[in-house]
DNA sequence: TGATTTTAGTCAATCGGTTGACTAACCTAA
DNA sequence: TTAGGTTAGTCAACCGATTGACTAAAATCA
């Protein structure tokens, strides 16, 4: 090998061996080597001159020049991953079916995480870098017509997860509403007569189904709501619905947070206002994490299948993109609760 | 437009102009349109020509095909990050300033999660697609030896995150050592004599240093310390800890935990054997996050300038990737201590 | 045996940008 | 006036893999 001057072992990038120098070693054509190893049904070879080629490739380490292929095959394979914020729990359960699936099948993920003020920019540079084959969309903040003017506007193949926005052909669910009918019925079962529940922006239809199934356990559980409407998901707005239901004349028995964020502001509330979890109120929350066993009371939640979601959220795409009709799906592995210490028997 | 019976008007995938439809209707030579909107010095044209160019690729809405230009320029423009979970506040902040920073510089981010098993195969595979130009890696978990093993077999450029690993020659840290005995002399003030300090894997850097700032600072503060060594950063270790320390004859009275969520295990750990926080037992810990607000008690933290990190990694990593020396680089932005509930007055 | 199909493989165009080499016209200065 | 230098732009060869069209030899069939 030719050594520049001054040159150190520590320098020398091997050179990727190219489709040509398989071609050369195998004493073949690349065009040869390229149906052999991507088994096109059209390469005919004899079992010896496919065993030659499998050689050099191996021999070489050889592995197809991606940006080559993109530009010939105008595939990418990668997917894009819209989300709002990878500290959330309930989004890095989607990033990890995502990832979980994507890898299986050889596709590569690109991230894009909008902060509140320039989703616009990462959008349309996702979008417009052409770099991504289609689009995964997990965000719970992003207001439908944003989404559907810029998901128009780009005929790109998109799929919205955990949501489903007017206008966009395909989305991937959870039953949010069993799951918030769950979490109701195993608070009633408490003997109350009435019940909070806290929600996220009601005009993302993810709040608008779980409100939904809190609504018709409410009355299969003829309790007496009380129903409040935040603009965001989080444990700070689960806080402030805590101060303010708290500190009201007549405090509810028992209350059903729409998140697990909310959840974990709720309980803060309580403590800060002296309210006993779970003597005087008990609490349960959608999305089960980790973290729930370790606050204190352990916080009753409602597992979500928020894993499948995400990696049968890439298997629609992947459908679409390959031609495929969209559709709406809703993940069949059911919501199950579990029951920690928010809801338990009072302690001692 | 030619109509293929059956199109309907959402089939029609707009074709993306190309390099040659600008130089089309500009009436110039595609090379030249090249050269006008990547500012190359050697472009020479008459301003009146130039506008015209850029009329085009307005009018087009002409972006240079990516998958082109990797081909040609062997240029990705695409970083991998390699993490080992998304879900920790920690890694989340490094995203976000990895983002943040590739964002104003055009660069897209392809992720990497591993998972405990796998992470040999995510590894070779985002190096072997070469579809990044270098990685970063903030794993607090691979092993020394793996990695440099992995990392100089592949001869890439590559940053470590929050980590030195000895053989890798790039890496960017913060001020642990200064973090740790930040809250250390925080605890400190109040008056303890017996100091407990919870660390992660002694074999990686990064708890080292911790370990360093935390022990020279106990030896300024004339205290006695207790170490506990866990094989892991998370909850669960810091709630074992927690257990083994508050079980004991002679408990400690301030705990310095060196991650936020052994600091929550840790609280999780004395709520669980009734030790009062901060009545009996002051706690702080390393890296700030929101969830320290919502904790019982809220959580004395030391704010490190995570975010910081993530960002100047990709500079150092552009840096190399453009032929620069690489080098270790600590982050001068100073720790901040955030005192908050944990180790506050005694409330009421 | 001769006609036809199958097998095994090659050829060459193409994807869209980039870049070194080149040219023609114009400008400057001696 | 003419040599030398700019300015404005063009030409064409890549980068590496894919794929439709093609060919020659071998195998099958009648």
């Amino acid at each position: 090998m030719a050594t520049v001057k001054g040159e150190k072992a520590s320098d020398v990038k091997q050179v990727r061996a190219t489709i040509r120098d398989v071609a050369r070693i195998a004493k073949v054509d690349p065009s040869l080597v390229s149906r052999i190893v991507n088994n096109d049904p059209k390469a005919s070879a004899s079992p010896a001159t496919r065993q030659r080629v499998l050689d050099a490739v191996q021999e070489l380490g050889y592995r197809a020049n991606s940006a080559a292929r993109m530009l010939k095959t105008a595939r990418t394979q990668m997917l894009g991953l819209l989300l709002p914020d990878m500290a959330n729990p309930m989004y890095s359960a989607i990033i990890t079916g995502v990832e979980q699936r994507c890898k299986e099948l050889g596709y590569g993920i690109l991230i894009g995480d909008h902060a509140e003020g320039d989703s616009e920019k990462t959008f349309t540079d996702l979008l417009e870098r052409g770099q991504v084959d289609g689009l995964l969309i997990a965000s719970g903040t992003l207001s439908d017509t944003f989404l559907k003017k810029e998901v128009l506007d780009h005929y790109k193949s998109v799929v919205m997860v955990n949501r489903r926005v007017k206008g966009v052909s395909a989305s991937v669910t959870v039953n949010d509403e069993l799951g918030a009918s769950l979490a109701v019925d195993h608070l009633a079962q408490f003997g109350t007569k009435s019940i909070a529940g806290v929600f996220g922006p009601q005009n993302i239809d993810t709040a608008q189904r779980r409100r939904k199934g809190f609504e018709s356990a409410v009355v299969r559980n003829k309790l007496k709501a009380t129903v409040i409407e935040k603009n965001s998901w989080g444990m700070d707005a689960g806080r402030e619905a805590g101060l303010e239901l708290l500190s009201k004349k007549n405090k509810p028995d028992v209350v059903f947070a729409s998140t697990i964020m909310m959840g974990i502001g709720f309980i803060r509330a309580a403590h800060e206002l002296g309210v006993d979890i779970p003597n005087t109120l008990r609490i349960a929350a959608l999305h089960d994490s980790d973290i729930a066993n370790y606050l204190t009371p352990s916080l009753t939640t409602v597992h979500l299948p928020t894993v499948e979601m995400g990696s049968q959220s890439v298997d629609l795409l992947l459908r679409i993109i390959g031609g495929g009709t969209p559709g709406h799906l809703i993940v069949d592995t059911p919501p199950v609760l579990v029951a920690r210490d928010s809801t338990g028997k009072p302690k001692r």
